[in-house]
DNA sequence: CAGATCACCTGCTTGC
DNA sequence: TGCAAGCAGGTGATCT
């Protein structure tokens, strides 16, 4: 499901609900999404005020009063507000995780194929201190030089959240064709205008996207239960087959560093 | 060290 | 209709 505008919506729709209240009580019930002690989890966070909540990378960050959640949605997972207007009795299957709040509200994990992990520390939470820059903030000329430095393809290297944090499958292949890039080009040979092009188009994206509350491609929602609509303006992903908005040749897919790869052949020559 | 392969899961779609 | 294979927004471990 969630990419960096799917993340940042959630945390958007979360913020009002859930900022400046306690956790009074938590339980947790999959071993993968919270590796380790998954009492000690309940434990810790038992009794904590959530001071802020911020996003990094693909990352939802609670500061806490004392201690730091780090939660990653994974391919499925969900945080869901549940305040007292549909307070209901009973959770879906794939409830993983349930956080009660003060003043009757709660605030619950779902996550059908447990790829998500919640995880507690005293300390900024090591998986966001390893994330490279954020794409919405890198300087052009960071990003240009950053990219000289690789001999890696493009594609594998945008998605590697040390190099850039936040872009996945379907803003990879969207950046790539809006910047005209074949996505097993080598990052190093690409030419500075191309590599111009590419920052700046995944800027826009991502702002667009963001705009438009992400994409919804099976059964993404934000905290509030509500899709995304940015899937209706994807020009690749999820299109092979279908023609280039821009030249009428007919997407394809490949496989590159073993992701479903959307490109025009044509508009994306290596 | 880049890249391939596999693994972690469930559920939906496709093809025989 | 039924069943198996393939595929999915992600990441990390383990190989070559």
């Amino acid at each position: 499901m969630p990419e960096l505008p799917e993340v940042e919506t959630v945390v958007r729709t979360l913020r009002p609900h859930i900022i400046g209240r306690t956790i009074t009580r938590a339980e947790f019930h999959s071993r993968f999404v919270t590796p380790g002690d998954r009492y000690a989890l309940a434990v810790n966070v038992a009794n904590r005020r959530i001071d802020a909540i911020e996003r990094r990378g693909k990352f939802i960050w609670l500061q806490l009063d004392e201690g730091h959640l780090a939660i990653h949605l994974g391919m499925t997972g969900k945080l869901l507000f549940d305040g007292l207007a549909n307070f209901n009795s009973s959770y879906p299957l794939h409830t993983y995780g349930i956080f009660e709040l003060d003043a009757d509200a709660r605030l619950f994990y779902h996550d059908p194929r447990q790829f998500g992990r919640i995880e507690f520390s005293q300390k900024t939470p090591p998986r966001i201190a390893a994330l490279g820059p954020e794409p919405l903030t890198i300087p052009q000329s960071d990003f240009l030089t950053n990219l000289k430095r690789r001999p890696t393809k493009i594609k594998p290297l945008l998605l590697n959240q040390a190099f850039l944090a936040g872009l996945g499958n379907i803003y990879v292949d969207e950046a790539l064709f809006r910047a005209a890039i074949h996505p097993n080009t080598p990052a190093a040979k690409i030419s500075r205008p191309k590599a111009t092009a590419l920052h700046q188009a995944i800027i826009d994206i991502l702002r667009t996207a963001i705009e438009h509350r992400g994409s919804s491609i099976s059964d993404y929602v934000d905290a509030d239960g509500a899709r995304g609509n940015f899937q209706s303006l994807h020009q690749v992903y999820g299109r092979d087959g279908q023609p280039c908005i821009d030249c009428g040749a007919p997407i394809k897919r490949i496989l590159v560093a073993q992701r479903g790869t959307h490109f025009c052949p044509k508009c994306q020559r290596r």
